[in-house]
DNA sequence: TTGTAGGCGTTATCAC
DNA sequence: GTGATAACGCCTACAA
């Protein structure tokens, strides 16, 4: 059903129909509510590619995430979506580990025409390309660069969460993750705060996955002298690593503490409970519609705007924070 | 930059770009390639709007799925995409849980000139109303009615996780999930086959997550003669259950065994791995999408043609396959 | 082989 | 208040 059709029906011109549609006060209250009725009769809902194309917008978000397959990021896009609905957007969502290459799932979104770019997170190397594509950006999981962008403050993190491990009695920890994050700077930044040392063969590098955080811990078990508590990359690599001292005949966290980020729903509900940091997703969502939008038909701007979410703590078994501090310490 | 720039930079009609650039035979190879690369310099990139409004096609599919904090789901989607990305097509979606109304999702899809739509699942009251949209509709989880559909074999599902506990020694079998899904008459028949009862106090409905598993895990070990194992509607409520048991102080499987369907990643890295059935995700969307992508454009349709697809038992630990017989029998 | 002309459904700018 | 009319960018007869 068009316009078009509700004209003829009415016997009037698609102007006036156009007009009537948008409540607008020049047309005739009587005509206005003929066409409303009528086209409430048809069902007529607008052609988006018509309104595209004459508005020159699409109403529609491209998002660019890592995986689906990672709780954490499909919370995300979930609560991304709702945030967007809020300003009448749309999320068109590549999940970039399918997608193959990273640009062309870009262009794979821009040929939709989308108003507007959610990445999280980009690669550096691909940075300037995307800024060159003129189109409304924000980004998260990047806070550097002249670009708008919402991140939990994942160095905090790492260091609160050490810090709490520490407190716990704790005094050898191991860090799965790899050695240049945020994170493990806050790892380390709470280490030397009180004076603790780490070992190179407690420091683990590798994906993301359970899979690594299994083969990880493995690692480490088989170590002569493997440290008392291991935080790990994420809750899914923790949920890895934990599942590797039960295999082994042990216990979290009586024999090892294992702790994640991201407070994953599933955290709650495990042998141990997961003792994790909290990276608001519903909060990042929103900072990020709240970035984004204006810039869509606005200025596409001056000054980067850059907004640092609070990680928070959420303790719950999987540190031993039941733990005697003295067994540990001579442990 | 459009059809009608490179048209000008070029001194040649749109009408010769347009068939240069779809490499139309009728255009000469020099202004082919002058055109392609003139395009190429610029960076062109079809307006999907306008190709959409004169093709009257949008080569995007809507999605409507539950919910994506649910991992079965969110790796359904993530294979959907995979699955039309092959074919051209690019999922457009819309998890029902945040988008409040059913129809009101629909609308919005149907305004972004979907050009089919697959639906995971259908409430029976929203399916006429869909079919008279006139578009090309696959469904999965709904077997019934004269629909294209995609799905697991949902009694069988029930039927063989059952009868795997019976084998195990269990007599006192516990439903969580509610007394009218398929999985339960095929838990039912598993029942009847072998002889075996089941007590209404056994039987839980409610939700699918974590904390409903947990309530009616809590709830079941209360029973003055509780069953020995539970089987769950899915493995969200599986592991919400299994954290009950361990919260009461007892251990999965050798005091209780929880099973539970949809094998998720996690299940594989739980204290005790779950016991489960495999719904395969790949194969699913795969067939979703050869049914689905036939229908646009092509006739819309005869006879509704459905695919059954067959569940496959996973045994890992948590339905105690390890157990001794005779020591449940006498429980 | 290339160009002209019309249409897709909507919005916006004018006259009337 | 209302109705022509042009424009958005692309596609496709049909004409040249």
């Amino acid at each position: 059903m068009t316009q078009r059709r509700i004209a003829q029906e009415l016997n009037i011109s698609i102007a006036t129909v156009s007009l009537a549609l948008r409540n607008s006060p020049k047309v005739k209250e009587s005509t206005r509510r003929a066409v409303l009725e009528c086209a409430e009769k048809f069902d007529y809902r607008p052609n988006q590619a018509a309104v595209s194309l004459s508005a020159g917008k699409s109403f529609t978000v491209g998002v660019l995430i890592s995986s689906l397959r990672h709780p954490f990021y499909a919370d995300l896009l979930n609560e991304i979506q709702r945030a967007l609905r809020d300003y009448g957007y749309i999320a068109l969502c590549l999940p970039t580990d399918i997608a193959g290459d990273y640009r062309e799932a870009v262009k794979a979104l821009l040929a939709r025409n989308i108003d507007g770019l959610i990445s999280i997170p980009v690669k550096i190397e691909d940075y300037a390309w995307l800024r060159s594509l003129n189109l409304p950006l924000v980004f998260s999981e990047h806070q550097d660069g002249e670009v708008d962008s919402v991140s939990v403050d994942r160095k905090k993190s790492g260091f609160i969460l050490t810090e709490h491990l520490i407190g716990l009695g704790h005094l050898k920890i191991g860090f799965l993750g790899g050695g240049n994050s945020l994170r493990f700077s806050g790892f380390r930044a709470a280490l030397d705060k009180h004076g603790l040392a780490t070992r190179e063969e407690w420091i683990r590098s590798g994906g993301d996955g359970y899979e690594n955080g299994l083969r990880a811990m493995r690692e480490i078990l088989a170590l002569p002298n493997p440290p008392t508590a291991l935080i790990c990359h994420n809750d899914l690599a923790a949920i890895g690593a934990m599942r590797a001292v039960y295999s082994a005949g042990k216990s979290v966290p009586d024999d090892f503490a294992v702790v994640g980020f991201d407070n994953i729903a599933e955290g709650n509900y495990l042998r141990s409970a997961l003792t994790t940091v909290e990276y608001p997703r519903a909060e990042i969502a929103q900072k990020l519609a709240e970035l984004l939008v204006p810039k869509i038909g606005g200025a596409l701007d001056n000054k980067p705007r850059k907004t640092i979410i609070e990680p928070r703590l959420i303790v719950r078994e999987s540190c031993g924070a039941c733990l005697n501090r003295n067994r540990l310490a001579e442990s």
